[in-house]
RNA sequence: GGGAGCAUAGCUCAGCUGGGAGAGCAUCUGCCUUACAAGCAGAGGGUCACAGGUUCGAGCCCUGUUGUUCCCACCA
């Protein structure tokens, strides 16, 4: 069997069979175990017409960690898998795709558009799950949702009812933010500012009286079609006499006022502003405090709109050039300027918002967010890294009514109800039949909600509320959230006070957060940079566990990575060396009776690796409960590549040589650090210690299934560490001096070890003859021998005859120069120790330890002399 | 305008609650030592951005400076 397996690892041959093993055995499934903790991790739904990226891997591949341990620990463990309806993007697809066939929305109504749009989702929303498997993701499939589905869609009712009826939901006449491409409000979140090069154009407004002008200056000049009014600052000295005068606008001259807001900045340009109530913010305020007309002079899709026939039917960019021209020719402007300033771009089309007034839902946040600011006040969740509680509070602590409804079809529709004879407006989780007023003929509102709106009722929702199923009642409140700092307003924020208003308790208990992943050259990975790495890709060349290892090795919490083929290849080769380790064992005990247990008779060495292993499962444990997860991996590194292969395998080699109890402990002792590491590693690289672990001599049908090393004994083996640590430290001096004589290994030599330590170097000699090329080993308290080589460590003096390799000049003047640098070290320690701050001062252990170090320098410059004056 | 992150070896980054700085890749030197050349052994390479401060002791804590990235904010 041993022998069928390739020097390669091969992840082509693992990853999809190990895959459907995990299905088959349902280990993913989550049912309610009422007698065990629950773990519940609902997923970041994934947008139905995504595309697996590198976000999605490191997203996913750290919350297949944190379950895979935690089911590993015995929790019952749920990983709720499900997708995103993403209103807005699947919407543009699907119309997209019906604009190649020449047809419209409209076409097809309303019923037959939406009977194309879930085709579509049927055909590819299931794309991006069928990815994450690919991932090794071990969600409960059995319980995959989907935001639009029967259960999310009732949860959606229901909150919108319960807000409506508790008045946290009204409808308005509002400014909202208008996407001109997409054709339909957005919200304040999904707006993205962008700097973008533009002008100040200077223009000047006569007044009617003709006593002259105001000089003022605007980006926009097109909005001039909607300018209701100019403002000036009311303190401001220069304009206190033109208040209330009358001005006339040029080009359309229309009658307009100059009046007083304290909005106006009187240091900014020349104090004075257009106002146009219909396409800005802060006009629409200055409007409402004055009762200014509003005049919207755009479409929906951004162009003018007939009442100015001069310009109908342009765009927004076309009509300012037109009139940018007619300004100019009437004599009104007066000069242009370049000029960068922030532009409200849609999040998904990055078309410039056109802030616009129109009849909208929203829902009331400030009520909703004083409980969501308790929620992370009081600790009930937490974030991880914490400073991003600093802008959550931030968000939270400022943030305005939500623009919930939206001008598409695929989506919540709302359901409210206007009465087409008396206006009245019904909110029901049923259609009513009339109006409950007066009887009159109903009509549903054809809006959809915010696709957020769904999503910010997730880790509820998909439990089943608002029935009051066992799950519910079991998982929630969920535990820990896993999502990139680049979600938090959109939605971690709105599944906070969402659930603090429908569950009063928190949706989780810990929000960890993760950065980007960018390119090797630190940009964002995008489409239109086309520097997108692929991660299926990257799996198709080098292994699941390759990627999730590169991913959770650059994980730090809160902080952005970065991506490169050069950090994928370092992780297949650790994959590919756990692989030739697994293969020289099997080698070893092929045919042979070995049970992954622990002998009991155990050699130092033996000792010395349970040890590591112990302290290792202590820590990798308390780094997973800290999100350590960088951490955590890096240590299971190092200790199977530096610790285990390096070091124990080769000792464990003498043993195996030999026949008999000897072999067969070594044997067992390696299966059992073998295997157990495997465990520790499993949440990180799935497949591999999988298909490893079901090799070797094992208990259990799967390795994900196995019970998490416990750790135990500490210091137990404390003595047996230190011996070895004596070892090896002469193992690694007798290796550097060979190197640095330019000795092959082919050439052997006697080693004579003058030490103290005589019985933890009786036994470490035999480990030299196969670490560090010696032919023999001879062990004593002291040697006289000329003419050889002499190494010195703390704990021994270590001599080597090499005949005509040695130069004696050189060797003195070698160890003069050691001789020198553990003097400099000997002066340092002094320094402290003859500093009375410090002895006073500083924790007696540190203080002790610091004596210790100061005996070890002496011992070594007195071997180090004694050395030197025996070559004379 | 406010807030946050980052600045450590040639490159990419770790460094937990302060006790003389680490990894991977790259470079150089030796090795096919029968698990692994995607490997083994060894080496070189750092005023931990700068300036102060706290402390017996600072990469780590505090203040400021510079550079850089990001988030938020209505300056037309």
């Amino acid at each position: 069997m041993a022998k069928e397996l390739a020097t390669k690892y091969d992840p082509k041959n693992v990853e999809d069979r190990i895959y459907d093993f995990w299905l088959k055995g349902k280990y993913f499934h989550a049912k309610v175990e009422e007698d065990k903790k629950p773990y519940t991790i609902v997923i970041p739904p994934p947008n139905i017409t995504g595309q697996l990226h590198m976000g999605h891997a490191l997203d996913n591949t750290l919350q297949d960690i944190l379950i895979r341990w935690r089911r590993m620990q015995g929790y019952d463990a749920l990983w709720l898998p499900g997708t995103d309806h993403a209103s807005i993007a699947t919407e543009a697809k699907i119309v997209e795709a019906m604009k190649a066939e020449g047809i419209t929305k409209e076409d097809l109504g309303r019923e037959g558009f939406l009977k194309r749009a879930w085709d579509w989702k049927e055909q590819y929303g299931g794309r991006i799950i069928e990815q994450l498997k690919k991932m090794g993701s071990s969600c409960d499939w059995d319980r995959e949702r989907f935001t639009l589905d029967e259960g999310c869609s009732k949860a959606v009712l229901e909150v919108f009812c319960r807000l409506y009826e508790k008045g946290l939901i009204y409808r308005g006449e509002r400014i909202i933010n208008w996407c001109p491409h997409c054709l339909t409000s957005i919200s304040d979140a999904e707006v993205e500012y962008e700097d973008q090069a533009g002008h100040f154009w200077h223009l000047r407004y006569p007044f009617k009286d003709g006593s002259g002008y105001l000089m003022l200056a605007t980006t926009r000049p097109e909005t001039l079609l909607g300018d209701t009014a100019v403002a000036v600052n009311p303190n401001d000295e220069r304009y206190k006499d033109m208040i209330g005068k009358t001005l006339i606008l040029p080009i359309v001259h229309r009658e307009i006022p100059v009046v007083a807001d304290e909005y106006v900045e009187m240091d900014f340009g020349t104090g004075v502003v257009k106002i146009t109530p219909a396409h800005d913010p802060n006009d629409f305020e200055v409007g409402l405090r004055h009762n200014l007309p509003v005049i919207n002079c755009m479409t929906d899709d951004a162009k003018i709109t007939d009442d100015y026939p001069a310009y109908a039917g342009m765009d927004r960019y076309e009509a300012r050039k037109a009139i940018v021209k007619d300004l100019e020719a009437e004599g009104a402007l007066v000069k242009i300027e370049d000029y960068s300033h922030n532009v409200g771009t849609c999040y998904r089309c990055h078309t410039s918002v056109e802030p616009r007034i129109s009849k909208q839902w929203f829902v009331k946040m400030a009520p909703l967010a004083e409980p969501a600011i308790d929620c992370v006040k009081s600790g009930k969740t937490k974030f991880v890294p914490e400073r991003f509680e600093k802008t959550y509070f931030h968000w939270m602590e400022n943030i305005k009514d939500w623009c919930i409804s939206r001008q598409l079809w695929w989506g919540h529709r709302i359901p409210a109800y206007y009465c087409a004879d008396c206006g009245e407006i019904t909110v029901a989780k049923t259609a009513p039949d009339c109006c409950p007023k007066c009887g009159g003929k109903v009509e549903q509102d054809p809006d959809t909600l915010d696709t957020w709106f769904s999503s910010a009722l997730w880790p509820f929702s998909t439990l089943g509320w608002p029935d009051e199923t066992p799950e519910l009642k079991h998982y929630f409140p969920t535990n820990t959230l896993v999502t990139g700092y680049d979600i938090i307003f959109f939605w971690v924020a709105r599944m906070i006070f969402s659930s603090c208003e429908q569950m009063n308790s928190q949706p989780f208990d810990t929000v960890f957060i993760h950065g980007i992943v960018r390119d090797a050259q630190g940009r964002k990975m995008s489409k239109s940079l086309g520097n997108g790495i692929d991660p299926l890709e990257i799996i198709d060349i080098y292994g699941a566990d390759a990627l999730r290892f590169t991913l959770a090795t650059g994980n730090s919490p809160g902080n952005d990575m970065r991506f490169s083929d050069e950090k994928v290849g370092a992780s297949r080769n650790f994959a590919n060396k756990i692989w030739n380790a697994a293969r020289f064992i099997l080698m070893n005990i092929d045919g042979k009776d070995v049970k992954c247990e622990l002998p009991a008779d155990l050699a130092l060495e033996d000792k010395w690796i349970i040890s590591l292993f112990n302290t290792l499962a202590k820590e990798v444990t308390e780094n997973l409960e800290k999100f350590e997860l960088g951490i955590a991996v890096a240590k299971l590194y190092d200790f199977i590549w530096d610790v285990f292969c390096d070091w124990y395998i080769e000792i464990a080699k003498i043993r195996l040589q030999k026949d008999g109890a000897e072999a067969q402990n070594a044997r067992q002792v390696l299966v059992w650090v073998m295997s157990n590491t495997l465990k520790l590693l499993h949440p990180f690289m799935p497949f591999i210690t999988e298909e490893i672990w079901q090799t070797l001599p094992h208990d259990g049908e799967s390795i994900m299934i196995s019970a998490w090393p416990e750790f135990c004994q500490e210091n137990a083996y404390a003595a047996e560490e230190a011996a070895m640590e004596k070892i090896m430290t002469a193992v690694r001096a007798i290796r550097n001096r060979r190197a640095e004589m330019n000795v092959p290994p082919s050439k052997k030599a006697k080693v004579y070890i003058a030490t103290s330590y005589l019985t933890t170097f009786e036994v470490g000699g035999v480990f030299m003859q196969k670490l560090a090329s010696a032919s023999e080993v001879e062990v004593a308290d002291s040697f006289e021998l000329d003419g050889a080589v002499c190494i010195v460590t703390a704990d021994a003096k270590i001599y080597i005859p090499m005949g005509e390799l040695v130069d004696f000049e050189a060797e003195k003047a070698r160890l003069q120069k050691e001789l020198a640098a553990v003097q400099k070290d000997l002066d340092f320690v002094n320094g402290k120790l003859s500093n009375e701050n410090f002895v006073a001062k500083a924790p007696a252990n540190v203080v002790a330890q610091q004596r210790e170090q100061k005996a070890k320098y002496e011992e070594k410059i007195a071997m180090l002399n004694e050395s030197i004056a025996k070559l004379g």
